[in-house]
RNA sequence: GCGACCGUAGCUCAGUUGGUUAGAGCGCCGGUUUGUGGUACCGGAGGUCGGGGAUUCGAGCUCCCUCGGUCGCCCCA
C-alpha cells in the first residue's frame, strides 16, 4: 500500500465477511421481530439541523457539548449528522402530521454519528436498530416496546442478557430525588472521586452507578427514588412490572440505573449481559446492548403539543458480536471452464443456471489445470466441470450423495446441449 | 478529553546485546504431477519494517514527535 493511500477515518470501519453477514442477520431479524408486533418502517434523513438534537438531549450533555459532527452546510445553516436516532423521529413526527396516526409504531436503523475515542463496541460511525411509540401515555406501551426487545433478542439467540429496570418517576418526582441526592452527595463531596465530584453539580444521577472504590462506600445509603415517587409514578411503575411479567419478560430491578439524556421520564431500562457470561466476555466494558426508556417531555421541548412517546435503540455491533458464527453463504453450484475455448459455454451454462434459481461461481480464469482445483474450494453444493475430451465438450457434474439440486442442474444442462 | 499496551509481506507472525542483501507459514500467480470434494513438488511476485526527526561508523531494534490500532476511564447503544 502506497502511503499516499487514503486511510479510514478514525472510528469507522469496513465490514466484511462473517462479519457482515452477522450485521445482515441482526437487522434481518429485528426486520422480521418489528412486522411481528406491528411497528411501521421509517426512514430518516442522516443529518438535521443542530438544534433538533441540541434542543433535545440538552446543551450540557457530553452528546451535544462535545461528541456531534456539526458543520455549516453552504447556505449558513448548522447541521449535524445524527448522534441518535429519538431527537429526529421527534422532529418528524411534528413536521409531518404524524400526530394523525397516533400512538404511532416506527421502527428503524442505520447509522449514527458520535465523535468518542473508539474501543471495542464502540465507533464514531456506529449503526443501531431503532423503535418507538409516540402519542401513547399508557404503561402497555412500555410493556408492548419492552416485549418486542426481549423477543428479538431471544430470537438472535441471546439468552444471557437480563432486562434491567427502574423509573425516574415523572418530572416532580425526578426533581425531588435529584434534589436529595445532590444534598446526601455534597455532605461527602470531599470523599468522592473527582469524576462524581464533577458529576455532583452536571449529573448526579450518575454517581449512583459509579464504578470508582471511592465512591462505593456511600452509594448503598444514597437516597432511593421510590422515596419519592408520586403516587401516580408509582402506579405507573406497578403497571409496567406487572405487565412484563405478564408478557413473560425477566426482569430485574435496577434502582441505580439512570439515564443521561435529559428527557427520560418514568420508565427506563437496558439489556445488561448477566455477569460471567459469554456475552458479557464478548462485549468487554460496553455492557449494554439495548437501551431506553420513556421520553415524555421531549416533544414539547422542540416546541409540539405535550406528548407522550418510549423508545429504544440497540448497537448492531454489539449484537453482532453476540451472535456469533454466522453460516457462510453456500453457493447452490461452482462452475469450472478447464479449457479456455468453452469460455462461452461456460457463460451459457452460467446463465441458464441462475436464471433457474440456483447461485453460481464460475471460474475461468488463471491456469486451465488449476481450474477444478479453484472451483472445488468454493462452498457449493455441486460441482461442474466443463472440458473438452476428445474434440467433445463434457460436463463433469459432481455432489455429495442425496444432493436435489443435482438432478435438476443436470437437467438444465441437457436441454443446453 | 485522560491512561496503558501495540504497529515487520494481502493475512498470522519470527527477527539474538544495534552489525552483510529483513525471513517463515498461509494466501496469490506460474510450471510440473495428479485427473477429481479439495494432491504433491518446484518456482515467482509482493516490504522505503505506520510516518517524520534524533543518536550512532551503522537503527526493524534506542530516544522524541506524529498517525493508526487495541483495551480501560469519562460518556454511551
Amino acid at each position: 500500500m502506497s502511503k499516499n493511500t487514503p486511510k479510514a477515518i478514525r472510528g469507522t470501519q469496513d465490514i466484511f465477511g462473517s462479519d457482515a453477514d452477522a450485521f445482515a442477520h441482526v437487522v434481518d431479524t429485528f426486520e422480521r421481530v418489528r412486522k411481528l408486533y406491528r411497528f411501521r418502517r421509517i426512514e430518516m434523513p442522516v443529518f438535521e439541523k443542530t438544534e433538533v438534537f441540541a434542543r433535545s438531549l440538552g446543551e450540557t450533555t457530553d452528546v451535544v457539548s462535545k461528541e456531534m459532527y456539526s458543520f455549516e452546510d453552504r447556505g449558513g445553516d448548522s447541521l449535524t449528522l445524527r448522534p441518535e436516532f429519538t431527537a429526529g423521529i421527534a422532529r418528524a413526527y411534528l413536521t409531518n402530521g404524524w400526530q394523525q396516526h397516533a400512538p404511532l409504531k416506527v421502527g428503524t436503523h442505520g447509522p449514527l454519528f458520535r465523535y468518542e475515542r473508539p474501543q471495542k463496541g464502540r465507533y464514531r460511525q456506529f449503526h443501531q436498530i431503532d423503535a418507538e411509540i409516540i402519542g401513547a401515555g399508557e404503561p402497555q406501551a412500555d410493556v408492548e416496546l419492552l416485549a418486542m426487545a426481549d423477543q428479538l433478542l431471544r430470537e438472535l439467540g441471546i439468552h444471557d442478557v437480563t432486562l434491567h429496570l427502574n423509573t425516574l418517576g415523572d418530572a416532580d418526582s425526578r426533581e425531588a430525588w435529584r434534589d436529595a441526592l445532590v444534598k446526601y452527595f455534597r455532605a461527602v463531596k470531599g470523599d468522592l472521586s473527582e469524576d462524581s465530584q464533577e458529576r455532583l453539580e452536571k449529573n448526579p444521577l450518575r454517581i449512583l452507578d459509579s464504578k470508582d472504590r471511592k465512591d462505593k462506600p456511600f452509594l448503598p445509603d444514597a437516597p432511593k427514588i421510590d422515596e419519592f415517587l408520586s403516587d401516580e409514578a408509582r402506579t405507573f411503575f406497578e403497571a409496567v412490572t406487572s405487565g412484563l411479567d405478564a408478557a413473560g419478560v425477566k426482569w430485574v430491578r435496577a434502582e441505580s440505573l439512570v439515564r443521561g439524556l435529559d428527557y427520560y421520564r418514568h420508565t427506563a431500562f437496558e439489556f445488561i449481559p448477566d455477569e460471567g457470561s459469554a456475552s458479557a466476555d464478548k462485549l468487554g466494558s460496553q455492557s449494554t446492548v439495548l437501551g431506553g426508556g420513556r421520553y415524555d417531555g421531549l416533544i414539547e421541548n422542540l416546541g409540539g403539543p405535550a406528548t407522550p412517546a418510549v423508545g429504544w435503540a440497540a448497537g448492531i455491533e454489539r449484537l453482532a458480536m453476540l451472535v456469533g458464527e454466522r453460516d457462510a453463504d453456500i453457493a447452490d453450484v461452482s462452475i469450472a471452464v478447464e479449457s479456455d475455448d468453452l469460455i462461452n459455454t461456460g457463460i451459457s451454462a452460467n446463465t441458464a443456471i441462475r436464471a433457474a434459481g440456483f447461485s453460481t461461481e464460475i471460474i475461468a480464469t488463471g491456469s486451465p489445470r488449476k481450474r477444478f482445483d479453484k472451483a472445488a474450494k468454493v462452498n457449493a453444493k455441486v460441482l461442474l466441470g466443463i472440458s473438452a475430451q476428445n474434440g467433445e465438450t463434457v460436463f463433469n457434474l459432481r455432489s455429495a450423495p442425496g444432493v436435489e439440486e443435482y438432478e435438476r442442474i443436470e437437467a438444465i444442462l441437457k436441454k443446453l446441449r
